[in-house]
DNA sequence: TGCCCCAATTGATCTGGGTCAAGGTTATTC
DNA sequence: GAATAACCTTGACCCAGATCAATTGGGGCA
């Protein structure tokens, strides 16, 4: 947990955190005060970033590598809560306490503010206030939609679930809703899909197997995806038709 | 889905949406403002209040009565997302079309504000801003305490853990962690209780009287529970200590 | 090049909760 | 106060996914 400052280039749009909380209606002065209290920070794959109940002194958002936020039973059941990519934004602003472990998957950079002069910079700045309470609609939305993945959806559809929100948002650039393979890499273990999606690891990799054998997906190592034909995946998945929601 | 003015009490504090969302630092202007695009509406127990994908023209919070979030696939299979119980507020300021629907479950009264009346006078006023801001990431956190349940628990944790959210909620002018029974009327049917808990209403049945027999509550008819000993239910929900959450 | 380690696969078996089916209990209506 | 209709309970059986147990495979390192 050793806090370093980077070399990270500083024009907007390449700090997450200027792009999607600020940058909307962007404001140069803002922008300068969120220079001084901004800083970087990196951790090594496996680490845990914030154990739930600690204090947090910052928030920030991911700039590059995978992190998860998972919620634990004491017996070790664990539940994989929220999947954060780069430029996802990570905190509570009001709040003292985190509400889940936030651990690194790969290696994670992180470009962090300083708690306090956050809030006070996000209560002198309406529009800062309200792109928080779009993100934090935005996450409860995906949340809600999980709900129904972990509680309705069958193993089969669970894998089928994850894999087409992963490939639009990890392959977005690719195709946008028209045919033509989309390729990405799994960012996760079959453990960690395992605890996100309310199953054991050999059900996924029994899953994942079958809908190889289907011709639903192809895989080439363990890790890298391509699908052959999206909305196949999405019937798969039991989404009706093709709502864009986002973990 | 008729719309009709009740006459309601003007203290403040009668009306929900006043003591959540704006009486924190509340103002007489704002107060006054919010008068002028209020209005009250009654659903019958039942009735679908918004329909997911509906453009919603209000926002506004639950006066009496209890309504619940639902998510469904074509195929029927539906699952909960949310129980709004009286204070709790409905709507996404700054998005137009509903998430889910929004189903009535007894006869109730909602407490509504035009919607883009109440979006103007939060971008004037910061502190309805951060309120909300804040009602949201309690809901996220609800919502994320919930996937645990959802992915994680067995069928018996999860009854347990549907009512000690229930009795913390509803019997919550009683004990307050201390002993002493804690008495409630469920405001569900098995079948909606199936539905929060991604369970079949068997299940939820076969559990309830489980933990009859077991002593861990008591039923009076089918819907008055009370529960001589609080810890017990909570240990049996396999939460870990005593975290107040609320869904 | 071969060894080690960790992730992943695959098989065999078990079981919690789903499914199907038959009553039982209230509450509501005429 | 009998008829009807929701809602709930209980039983018997079944199956999707968990559990337990080997293997397999691939990348890093000496």
């Amino acid at each position: 947990m050793t806090a370093q400052t980077l070399h990270v280039p500083s024009a907007c749009g390449d700090c997450p955190i200027r792009h999607r909380a600020v940058c909307a209606h962007c404001d140069h002065d803002e922008l300068l005060e969120l220079e001084e209290i901004k800083y970087y920070r990196t951790f090594e794959a496996g680490q845990t970033i914030i154990w739930s109940g600690d204090m947090m002194s910052f928030v920030g958002s991911v700039v590059s590598g995978i992190a998860t936020l998972t919620q634990t039973m004491e017996d070790g059941r664990t539940q994989m809560v929220g999947l954060l990519l780069p430029s996802d934004f990570v905190g509570r602003p009001g709040r003292d306490g985190a509400a889940y472990n936030v651990v690194a998957t790969t290696d994670v950079v992180m470009c962090c503010f300083r708690k306090k002069p956050f809030e006070e910079l996000m209560a002198r700045t309406p529009h800062i206030a309200h792109r928080l309470l779009q993100m934090t609609l935005d996450e409860l939305d995906a949340a809600r939609e999980w709900m129904l993945v972990l509680g309705r959806k069958t193993a089969r559809e669970k894998i089928a679930s994850l894999l087409s929100i992963i490939a639009r948002r990890d392959a977005s650039v690719a195709a946008k809703g028209n045919a033509g393979p989309t390729t990405f890499d799994l960012p996760l273990t079959r453990e960690a899909m395992a605890d996100y999606l309310g199953l054991t690891l050999e059900t996924v990799s029994r899953q994942i197997s079958a809908l190889k054998k289907d011709g639903v997906i192809q895989l080439e190592g363990k890790r890298h995806v391509t699908i052959p034909d999206m909305r196949r995946l999405m019937d798969e998945a039991g989404d009706d038709s093709d709502g864009g929601y986002l973990i």
